[in-house]
DNA sequence: CTCGTATTGTGAATTTTTTCACAACTCAAA
DNA sequence: TTTGAGTTGTGAAAAAATTCACAATACGAG
């Protein structure tokens, strides 16, 4: 399989999400144009995207939404289920917690894990909370490789480096530190701060 | 001035933001190549960013920490302080009312605003929230451009169109709805569930 | 059936971004 | 002073992403 850009992974999760609600207003077609409207990108960039996951439409119809999403949804290898823990149950991990249940019901957050006595074994928002201690053994036993992190920037860097001697292979990582891992790790990094200079720059000077 | 590729602001406001710490660990110099490690990016990405921006180092003591990160931000614009207001004061608002104000001091969010009466007048993380029904007269009273939107996915869209006709050019907005306006607003979309499937598909497939 | 309209799919051109590779430079040490 | 090690800055090459432009297609109206 042709190795696709980062971007265009990113804009296909777009179309993904469109198509899906288009889909719950049991809309049947969509052209590339309207596509385009929706996700905010031009059109012939849709339909080269569209292009490189392998789905034709129809120069009648457009795409059919049904198909187009299961079609993208593969492409992307989105599993059935795929099982995630977060670790630090603070304001913005609990917010989370909260946020990922209703978005998306194929990645599940199955626990999460905080160092603090009074949040160990309580539950918020229906999932779990396990000493930070026991990390190790709950990722090997469960298999799990995309972990959330939500921990003071203080502590990111040492439970980075932990969890990914016990196997994980992905972080999405909130705090604002640059994580260094010797392995090849994919790290997602979402510091809202970049997000909001990034506006600032734009608006003020760009 | 050239346009410079969002890529590269992006980098380059990672960049600043490794330099304030060497800064605040009182190194004095640093090699393109220790900034390519702590940013995360090749050395010659570095090297090619800062040509950019207009900063010569030496190449024998490399970028001097401080001046460096002067010339950045003042390249970036970043004014001494831009003023910011945030809507929807819920469990996201609330967690990045916080979190901004430890992070960046010359980006400061000035004032909150909701549509709950419970919510309405009270202060969160020290900062007032007002009845959404005043925000256009704020936004015009204070010359507000950059606002960060925390509501729920359903208000979204009718928010953004109504603060875009108050003069409002750039939104950080955290909602999953793609959001469409007629002028030429900048919108920086940190939607969490979209950068957790990268991971996922990077993990699984890619 | 034929025509007109609207859309797709894609080769090719263009633009942008990244990487390469090395001359030029700085300094320290012999 | 001269050499050597290590780094920068950058032209040029390469790679990648985006845009253009249009032939091919499908369908409905007349
Ligand atoms: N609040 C935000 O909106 C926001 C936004 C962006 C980024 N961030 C970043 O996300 C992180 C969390 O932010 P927050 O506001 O939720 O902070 P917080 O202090 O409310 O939460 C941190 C949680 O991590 C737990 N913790 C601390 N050390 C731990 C360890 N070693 N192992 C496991 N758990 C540990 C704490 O007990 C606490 O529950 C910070 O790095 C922050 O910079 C926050
Ligand atoms: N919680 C998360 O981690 C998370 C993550 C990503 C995105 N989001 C998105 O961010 C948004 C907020 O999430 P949340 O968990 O904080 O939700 P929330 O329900 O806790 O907060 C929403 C807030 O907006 C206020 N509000 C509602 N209508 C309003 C209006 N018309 N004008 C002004 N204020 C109004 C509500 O009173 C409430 O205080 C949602 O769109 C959600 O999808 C949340």
């Amino acid at each position: 399989m042709k190795r696709i850009a980062e971007n265009t992974i990113n804009r296909l999760i777009v179309y993904k999400k469109e198509l899906e609600r288009l889909r719950r207003e049991d809309v049947k077609n969509v052209f590339s144009h309207k596509l385009a409207i929706l996700s905010g990108f031009p059109s012939h960039l849709v339909r080269r995207d569209l292009m490189n996951v392998g789905y034709f439409g129809s120069p009648a119809h457009g795409y059919d939404v049904v198909e187009l999403e299961k079609c993208i949804s593969d492409f992307l290898c989105t599993p059935e289920s795929v099982r995630v823990i977060l670790i630090g149950v603070g304001n913005l991990g609990r917010a989370i917690l909260d946020y990922c249940q209703q978005q998306n019901p194929k990645i599940s957050i199955i626990a999460a894990f905080d160092s603090d006595k009074n949040k160990v074994n309580k539950i918020y928002h229906g999932i779990y909370t396990f000493h930070i201690d026991s990390i190790k053994n709950f990722i090997k036993e469960n298999d799990i490789k995309v972990v959330i992190i939500t921990v003071p920037a203080s502590e990111a860097q040492k439970i980075a480096s932990e969890i990914v001697d016990s196997g994980v292979r992905g972080i999405v990582n909130f705090t604002p530190v640059r994580l260094q891992l010797n392995e090849d790790i994919y790290i997602e990094n979402l510091d809202m701060m970049l997000g909001l200079e990034k506006v600032v720059y734009f608006v003020e000077g760009g």
